[in-house]
DNA sequence: GGAATAAATTGACCATGGTCACTTTGCAAG
DNA sequence: CTTGCAAAGTGACCATGGTCAATTTATTCC
């Protein structure tokens, strides 16, 4: 009764997300088509599609993939420091926030995304409990909730970090957001 | 050398925005088509895209109005409450998430919208700061930083709202995500 | 090997968002 | 009134995401 998968679908999926992922960071996430794809990766439309429901999904296993959690902050501006990768990924372009929104809650809509954000959660709330112990942060939420309320604080800076407009603002708009981001932290943990 | 708008356009405009409505009532925000749009409010297609860059613009004037906080809480039971109506808007459909994710940051983007959450914040800092007086919450960070964890609390929660699945298992998922933002909202506003 | 079944892939086709060169309408000055 | 110009509106057209019945490829069992 289990699905079994041949070997070749694991090679075809491999494929998409390896050339998806290579115009993606040539070009740009919004710069992605699901022909260039297909085109390139020597595969029909309808088999992207038979391995993605949609284009999102793809986006969101890409976003998997970048995004990472160095476990292993003591105090806070380790920890704020151990965070800036994952921020950078997420503001760096307007589809990620886009395909976390979509992917950050529902379990088992977004696989790939939903265990990347829960295992970072999971990190995290691990070294907010040692930091919990060492009396680095305040005590009185569990982890676990300190560790959500600082993604969500991710999620909605990286929000404002986007702009329309191009190089200096934008720099300017991301240290804005990066600012906000580091004084909501430093509040939300300050015991 | 201001543009002169003609009353005809807002006319126009409006009935855009009023079609849509009754339409995203009815049906869904998921089930608004700009034709259908177009049709029912007697325009060309050409008509509703110089009136909204995109379709998302649309919806963002939509969920702008959706949007509303009533000011006057002195405690945080009563601002809690007050913000349910809030998250209520935000964790009804995914498209709200998504319109909110893509505007809630750069100024001048999703223009109603902007305000609209700009509005939204500056009543709760005002709320905040009338508490933080009373001393019904914590005084270190400003009003307004603590208004913006309070957004981003909400955002975070809606989009754990979310569920591909129906009835029963939505309002768990529901009631999860509110538990969660009332529990957030506690630990970030008490001394 | 050769059915029989399941998995994977195909590509023509459709739905829908968005564009743009052109037409029509409103308005102000002569 | 008419002429000129800017604002508003039009609809054929295009780009792109997504579907599905039909086809090819792998696997299992005899």
């Amino acid at each position: 009764m289990t699905k079994l998968v041949q070997s070749r679908s694991v090679a075809t999926r491999r494929r998409l997300i390896d050339v998806a992922d290579a115009i993606a960071r040539e070009a740009g996430l919004a710069a992605l088509r699901a022909d260039a794809v297909v085109a390139a990766a020597g595969v029909a439309k309808g088999t992207f599609f038979s391995h993605f429901p949609d284009k999102d999904h793809l986006i969101a296993v890409l976003v998997a993939e970048r995004l990472t959690y160095r476990p292993g902050a003591r105090d806070v501006d380790a920890l704020v420091a151990a965070l800036m990768p994952v921020f950078d990924v997420m503001a760096a372009e307007p589809e990620v926030i886009a395909v976390l929104a979509r992917f950050s809650g529902a379990e088992g809509s977004g696989a790939a995304l939903d265990l990347a954000i829960c295992d970072i959660l999971t990190d995290l709330a691990g070294d907010l409990g040692q930091m919990q112990a060492l009396g680095a942060v305040r005590s009185e939420p569990d982890a676990l909730t300190l560790a959500e309320g600082l993604f969500s604080f991710l999620m909605y800076a990286a929000g404002r970090a986007q702009c329309s407009l191009m190089s200096e603002e934008h720099a300017a708009r991301q240290n804005d957001a990066r600012a906000l981001l580091i004084r909501l932290i430093g509040n939300w943990l300050s015991p």
